[in-house]
Order: structure tokens, then C-alpha cells, then sequence
DNA sequence: CCTACCGATCGGTAGG
DNA sequence: CCTACCGATCGGTAGG
């Protein structure tokens, strides 16, 4: 038995139930540990939320790097974080789930560091969507914070209703998502 | 005392700290009984959710209706929802925090109830989206549930976000909102 | 609406 | 990694 193992366990039930309900007794059954056992092995069951909440946010920051870093026009950039922002999505379904749904449930120290990883999150967001404002391609609109804010909303509602066995792969999936964030749902011709 | 008060006080703390981490004793202490007395008034805790999450939802269904059943041009009328949805939200802020957020904790029974109230909710975008694409003024996308989806994701989302104290007041708010979902961020001119 | 309490379950620990 | 257990808290009830 390792830590590795328990946290694998632990991502799931939380996924499936949310970290409140789901106590050490469900965990240790998951791998078959006594509950009291598991703590040979970890220290805490919010550091077990808190390491699962860390590393998935952190997945999708490593992602986003080069759609960052890019020359190309914003428009571009910004479907392409969309696609990988899917990407990470279909190989990190579960994690993503407790990561953007479950971070609230952790003390106040372990929450601070999230709240700066999701900041790092939507300043992705927000800086291809000023690029773009400057650069003539994206509209100007009312609110910046309301216009990208609105694309992370789509991204993160995605975990909910996005499905390994749906009818689209991943890659299909990123390209409908990021029209609809991009371009709407109004007819261009 | 009355049912009405005590929901409302619950409401209050499930919108605040979520339904499992909530108990009797707290809702007790907001309303001023003790734990025990509360079920001279309620039955149960999962009932004071169920109540909340049914009525919240209930809320938005009743705005949506003249958009539903107008014959003006879809995009018009996907503008107006969006904008009723803010209305809604704006008018009940923690309710709705509760109601889309929070159903998974109700038993099976209630639970299934919510789900059919949530289908018609999303039936609503549906049917405009439809609609839109049949006039030609909605571009046909590679996934109607995607399209779809991604609009009420924005919506729902916004639920984490919007704030009354913001710069935009609620209609200015819906109208970003309404521009983002159906315009997207690209530059038209 | 209070008093008094129920059995169940919680996260976690001591000692081996 | 188990045995055995800690104090705290949970939703809910009986009887008045």
C-alpha cells in the first residue's frame, strides 16, 4: 500500500459523492484498510483533498503554457486553450471534477493556495482576451471580466456533462467548444 | 416560528457552507430553537432542501416562458432568456447557488424530480437553439449538446460569480452575458 | 417548543 | 497495518 494508492482511491469517491460525505471508513474499504490504518500512510484527509485539488488545477496550467507564450492571433491562441483545457479534461476527468467543484471544503491555509492556482487559471483566460482586444480581433466588450469569465464558466461546467463515451472524441469536442466560446452561436454567413 | 422562516435561515446556511456540513443544530441556532424543535415545523433536513432546490428551480422556468413561446428571430429571443436567467439570479442569488449546485444531496426519490425540472430548463435553450438553426440565423454546430450546454454553463457559472455589489448592475449584466453567449468574443466588425 | 436522549458515525490516536 | 478506542457530532424522537 502506498499514499499514491489511497489518494487514486480517494479522488474517485470524491469525485463520485463530494469530500463532506465520504468518510475514512469508505476510503480504507476502497483499498482495504482499516480506517485507522490509513493514517500509516497519510496525515490527514485534507491533505489527501488537498493534494488531489493542487495537482489538477496545476495539470491544466502546465497546458496552457505555450497557448501563453504564442505570437499567433488571439483568436487562435484562445481555441487552443480551449482544446487543451479539453484535452486535460477527457485524461483528468475525475481530478477535474474535485478540483474545480471541491476546493471550497478545504481549510482556510490549503484554500489560499488554490485560490492563487485558479487565479493563475483565469489570468490564462484574460490575457489572450486583452492580446486580442488590442489587437483588433476580439470585441471590446462591456466587461472584460464578465467575457472571460463566461468562457471559464463554459470550461468548467464541461467536467459535469462532458462524457468519455459520448458520441464525440476529445478533439471534437475542444474544436465545438472553443466555436462556441469564440464565435457564438450566431451565423457568420 | 414558522416553516417558512426556517427554510429561509437554511437556505441562508446551505448557500453559504453547503447542505452536508450544515446540521440541525446550526439552522437551530439561526432561527433560535434548539435542534429538536425544529421538526414541530419540518420534517426533515433533506425536505427543506428539496423545497429550496424545486422552488429555485421553478423561478427560472416561469421567466423563460414568453421566450419559449415568442416568434421573434432566435437570436433575440436567446438574448432575452440569458437576460431573464440574470434577472432571476439577481433576484435570488443564494437560492439558485442552492438549487444547481446542491440537488445531488437529495435522496433518489427528490432527486429525480429535480432532474425532470432541470430537463425542462435546458429544453428551453434547446428549443431556441433549434429554432435558430432552422431560420438560418444559428450556425448549425458540430454538437447541438455542446452548443447548447456551453451556453447554460456560462449561465449557471455565473451563479459563482455574479455579484450585486459589482460595477454592472443585473440588466448591464445580462446583456454582457447574453453578447458573450451569442456573439462570443471575436470582433464582428 | 423544551428536556433529555437515542444509536450511528465522524476523524483521528495510542500502543503494539 | 491491526486492535481498541477517544470525544465530538450527527439527524431525529418520545414525552411532556
Amino acid at each position: 500500500m502506498s499514499a499514491e494508492e489511497i489518494r487514486a482511491a480517494a479522488l474517485a469517491l470524491f469525485s463520485e459523492r463530494t469530500f463532506p460525505v465520504i468518510g475514512m471508513r469508505d476510503i480504507g474499504d476502497a483499498v482495504g484498510l482499516l480506517p485507522g490504518s490509513l493514517y500509516a500512510h497519510i496525515s490527514s484527509k485534507e491533505e489527501l483533498l488537498a493534494d488531489i485539488v493542487t495537482e489538477g488545477i496545476t495539470n491544466y496550467l502546465v497546458e496552457f503554457r505555450p497557448f501563453l507564450e504564442s505570437r499567433d492571433p488571439a483568436p487562435d491562441r484562445m481555441r487552443g486553450a480551449v482544446k487543451a483545457h479539453v484535452k486535460v479534461l477527457a485524461k483528468t476527468l475525475e481530478q477535474t471534477r474535485v478540483a474545480f467543484h471541491q476546493w471550497r471544503f478545504l481549510g482556510d491555509g490549503a484554500r489560499e493556495k488554490v485560490i492563487d492556482l485558479r487565479k493563475q487559471y483565469e489570468d490564462v483566460f484574460l490575457q489572450i482576451y486583452r492580446d486580442g482586444v488590442a489587437e483588433g480581433t476580439f470585441r471590446k466588450a462591456r466587461s472584460e471580466r464578465i467575457a472571460v469569465l463566461a468562457v471559464i464558466g463554459m470550461l468548467t461546467s464541461a467536467s459535469e456533462w462532458y462524457s468519455p463515451e459520448g458520441r464525440l472524441g476529445a478533439d471534437e469536442f475542444g474544436e465545438a467548444l472553443a466555436e462556441a466560446a469564440v464565435d457564438g452561436l450566431v451565423s457568420t454567413s
